[in-house]
DNA sequence: CAGTTTGGTGAGCATATGCCCGCGACCTGG
DNA sequence: CCAGGTCGCGGGCATATGCTCACCAAACTG
């Protein structure tokens, strides 16, 4: 005769510990109350709290809609092996998600820049970036190096609209080295001099050393920023796709698994490809349907170590 | 223009703690941790995480069966106005209640006798009351005194079915003070005689000093415990009934109000009413269909200060 | 424009928490 | 019946937490 199926000691252990658990974390009560609530010392409440939560007794979720852009972020550093991952929520389903996204990198930007020890931030072009720039407070971080990878003279010979260097350095008070050159250097010749000056050399040296790189993610669509912009023709276009471009970062196309193309445009670009140093981290800043792509394969090419999105964007990268 | 609705300060706020209660509750990160995530101070952090919290963004829940008896605690409590409550799981539809709450009224009571410091117990009668006695583990309790309310002389001159301290004592190893007179005793000169006994007065001295009492609530149905146990006749049990009785504690009927019930069988119980001193606490013990319409008596007259019970019993009490 | 008030910030401290360790009870196999 | 092993328990300590206080900066007011 087994005269207590109802007592499985294993069972009142359970029922203890839920008992504890919901004390603790839905009444509030400290372990101590605890203890003396269930008559029982505070080690042993404290077991029980635990054994409640490890037994997975307890739940625990986040009401806000910033929960869903959490678990986002979550799945794409495992996915992605990235760093840093920040996604931005969306504002609605007609609104640029570009606008959500800036005030949420320019925050990731910011820790940066508070840093008293001195860094070495680089930073690429893209309208993401610039609007990120934009949402930045006014700072003073003298103890910084601000680094253009991009040159800073349009096509048109006046200072180029991609460069955000100059507004960041000016916003947050800090040393800026811009690339003293244009965009897009057709003669092999004038490219090669323009690599060789000194001051050139020194930026390129620090880039290298960047503890940071903020650079934007472009597409390489018939709308593409670079072709849009005037920064290169429907010809160079048409011939980096037909090479397999998807997406290019300051200027520098990259195939759908994120290998940079070397030839064609690639050899008269004027500018430096995202880098930093070991340790450091590349984060790409973008949103928008258009970006998927090129994100998917920067991602894929280990071009990136951070990503600062939006909701959306990050769905249709995880999807 | 006002140019940024996306940048409500508030939000922002928000969404940082919401980040921080996150980290914190579903990460399992220490605020150390997330102050250096988000880039602020240790304070801040702990700000952020208390906001969450306190915004309602964080939902705990308990998985598991116990919760909805926890919940009948706390409902049960604050509606009554009771100390100590106890509601056991239920084992399913067709499984007897007391079974369950045998158990769970064992480690209550058990609480009790592992205080060190010397308490006065007192004990009713029933049939939960006596399954829970059941389930006391050995103990040695020498510093406490058990008191019994009522007589444990049955109508044939044997030891009362309902006497319970002996067990107990047996089990717990206590000094007891069982009431050396019969449950119901018809001849006032006899009953008058009892109480003058000097034992008599002393077990009723202790249980007015009582720490804690433990009582039966027994139904006043044609099933009732005291007419099918042969302490009262067919003719006391409808007597009761037309006087109002509902149900009844240590054989002392009350009415639907809960109180007492002073006139007819009152005049003829060998026993003491529920009882504890001041900052003591009647524990009424019972479950069952039956049980519902006295337990909601005695609590709506206050004769009860905790309450352990079935899922099913909290239920119908609440509903 | 200066004084006032309000909201937020970092320092410091008392308390709560988590964890390691030694002890004793219980179980198991000889 | 006993020796060895295992498990759980409470003591104690390093760390994390929550809270209070004094301060600062921005907004408000006379």
């Amino acid at each position: 005769m087994n005269k207590k199926p109802a007592l499985d000691p294993e069972d009142r252990a359970t029922d203890a510990a839920a008992r504890a658990g919901w004390l603790y974390y839905v009444g509030g009560l400290t372990q101590d109350q605890i203890a003396a609530e269930l008559g029982v010392s505070r080690q042993r409440a404290q077991r029980l709290v635990s054994k409640a939560m490890s037994e997975g007794l307890i739940h625990v979720r986040l009401e806000h809609r910033i929960a869903r852009c959490l678990a986002l972020e979550a799945a794409l550093k495992a996915q992605f092996g990235l760093q840093t991952v920040r996604v931005a929520p969306s504002l609605g389903p007609g609104v640029d998600p570009v606008r959500g996204l800036a005030p949420v990198a320019a925050s990731v930007m910011e820790r940066f820049l508070r840093q008293p020890d001195p860094l070495i931030i680089a930073l690429g072009t893209g309208r993401a970036l610039r609007a990120m720039v934009e949402e930045l407070p006014k700072m003073s971080c003298e103890q910084h190096k601000l680094i253009s990878l991009i040159g800073n003279i349009a096509p048109d010979g006046s200072a180029s609209n991609y460069d955000v260097i100059m507004r960041t350095a000016d916003t947050v008070r800090a040393p800026h080295y811009p690339m003293p050159l244009p965009v897009i250097i057709d003669d092999p010749e004038i490219r090669r001099m323009f690599y060789q000056l000194p001051q050139l050399k020194i930026v390129a040296r620090l880039a290298a050393q960047a503890d940071v790189t903020f650079v934007g993610v472009g597409h390489m669509t018939d709308s593409a920023p670079l072709y849009v912009d005037g920064f290169i023709s429907a010809r160079d276009l048409a011939e980096q796709r037909a090479l397999g471009a998807v997406g290019e970062i300051a200027t520098w196309c990259f195939d759908d698994r994120g290998r940079y193309i070397e030839e064609g445009l690639a050899q008269r670009v004027g500018g430096l490809k995202a880098q930093c140093k070991a340790g450091g981290q590349v984060i790409g800043i973008a949103a928008g349907q258009d970006k998927v792509v090129p994100l998917a394969a920067a991602l894929a090419g280990k071009l990136l170590d951070g990503l600062l999105t939006s909701e959306e964007t990050a769905e249709a990268l995880l999807g």
